[in-house]
RNA sequence: GGAGGGGUUCCAGAGCGGUCAAAUGGGGCGGGCUGUAAACCCGUUGACUUCGGUCUUCGAAAGUUCGAAUCUUUCCCCCUCCA
């Protein structure tokens, strides 16, 4: 087997192919451009996205050319995969700024450095938005049959569950498919990958491309990733784990992988890093909480930077121990004036920002969360004092993740 | 075009004149155990509070009533069935 799919299963990437056999003899015999299209629906990407981003830096890594496709155009339609309801189209305006944000966080991932497999940006809606509908219908759409687009997956489901399914959400199909159409034309783009809820999609585009000129290409996809506990990856009640500093910490995206279920950690690894995979699997008996702080690290490099990573992680080994000092915790500054008159706990948490609820801080008070220097806080009149202050600092902790230096000026 | 069903606190979902800041489950948060995991146990989950209470919530507005999430009217939105 070609080596590239052959790691793209032993990660365990691979979830289906339209022809695995041929695919890895095409990637035997050429370096390939291959595509993953990317919604505009957010203005960031969130970990939801980062096993397809894995798939690009693989693909760069076997020397293959990545393209990315972001989704300017399609957006405008809305993809019902997945979906039983048509979700609320977004502005112009709104999608024009997230494909910019998103092509910025791509390129944080992928090198740039290689003509041969530098990615290539490119956005559909410079295609899409011109196509003339009568000679489109002529040329694309006497390829698609309606038997057949009636039992694809998004579109049964919708009929099954009796969900209504605008006409403009059903041509979405034949639009990804004219977009691999397009790309084969133009750059010569012979593989989509993308997540096992596009296949339906990149299908329609393979056989298109096969009616239209003949071409062979191939399509790739990946597997729904679900975490050991039952839930979907990327999800959390505070919101998604967004792959960007504006939404999401670098400290706390380190935590989110610090985090990870033990069951989770090796797949992770081999998902989510470079690591070797012989290597992750000699890793296997390690310590786990060990291999939770390679994972961390290198993910968190992968987006951030090596200095980040290293910073989040020593910020957590000051949260985790004990009566620390907290010489590397996040820190505030307040004024010596503001101890003035009757400085409560309560008034220096929303100071703090950590929580903005006076009863939400008053019940952690009574649930023995709050510490100032290590001390538990018993009562919500508490007064912060000068004499608190050792050197000028004092360590506000509530509950046992979120601490806090504060500094007199 | 006709006939029904519904919109409740983060989510799901009870309540159908007072005892309702609203059952129950999930999620979140906190505590315990521990390994910053999982599982489990306990507490908590509108805001403000001088801890006595006070104020604002049940799609929107108006009304009936001593009193409404619960009744009436109008409006908005969603769904199901029939043509």
């Amino acid at each position: 087997m070609n080596k590239f799919l052959k790691e793209f299963k032993d990660r365990g990437f691979f979830y289906q192919c339209t022809n695995d056999n041929e695919l890895s003899e095409l990637l035997d015999r050429e370096n390939i451009k291959a595509y993953i299209g990317f919604d505009c629906t957010a203005p960031s990407l969130h970990v939801g996205s980062l096993l397809q981003i894995m798939c690009l830096r693989l693909l760069q890594s076997h020397g293959h050319q990545p393209i990315v496709l972001l989704g300017g155009g399609t957006t405008r339609i809305g993809d019902p995969s997945g979906k039983d309801k048509t979700r609320k189209i977004l502005s112009e305006k709104e999608i024009e700024k997230n494909s910019k944000n998103i092509e910025k966080i791509l390129k944080k991932f992928l090198k740039s450095n290689n003509k041969k497999t530098k990615p290539i940006f490119v956005n559909n809606y410079k295609w899409l938005k011109n196509l003339n509908y009568i000679s489109f219908l002529r040329n694309v759409g006497k390829h698609f049959t309606i038997n057949k687009m009636l039992t694809f997956e998004s579109v049964k489901n919708r009929l099954e569950r009796e969900q209504s399914l605008s006409y403009m959400e059903f041509n979405y199909m034949i639009l990804q498919a004219y977009d691999f159409l397009e790309l084969n034309k133009k750059e010569n783009c012979s593989l989509q990958i993308g997540g096992s809820d596009q296949w339906g999609n990149i299908v329609n585009g393979v056989e298109l491309i096969k009616r239209y000129s003949d071409n062979q290409v191939f399509g790739l996809t990946t597997p729904l990733i679900t975490l050991a506990s039952g839930a979907k990856m990327g999800k959390t009640a505070d919101g998604a784990i967004w792959l960007d500093k504006k939404y999401l910490s670098a400290y706390d995206y380190w935590q989110f992988w610090r985090n990870t279920d033990d069951r989770d950690v090796i797949k992770f690894l081999k998902f989510f890093t470079d690591l070797d995979v012989n290597e992750i699997n000699n890793l296997q008996h390690n310590n786990v909480n060990e291999l939770k702080i390679l994972l961390a690290n290198k993910v968190t490099e992968m987006l951030h930077g090596k200095k980040e990573a290293i910073k989040s992680e020593k910020i957590a080994k000051e949260t985790f121990s004990f009566n620390s000092s907290g010489s590397n915790l996040p820190s505030l500054k307040i004024k010596k004036s503001v101890l003035q008159k009757n400085f409560t706990i309560i008034d220096l948490i929303v100071l703090s920002k950590f929580e903005n609820s006076k009863s939400e801080i008053r019940r952690l008070i009574k649930g023995n969360a709050i510490k100032i220097n290590n001390e538990t806080v018993i009562s919500d009149k508490f007064i912060i004092e000068k004499k608190l202050f050792n050197e000028n600092f004092v360590k506000l902790s509530i509950g046992k993740k979120r601490h806090l230096k504060i500094e007199l000026i």
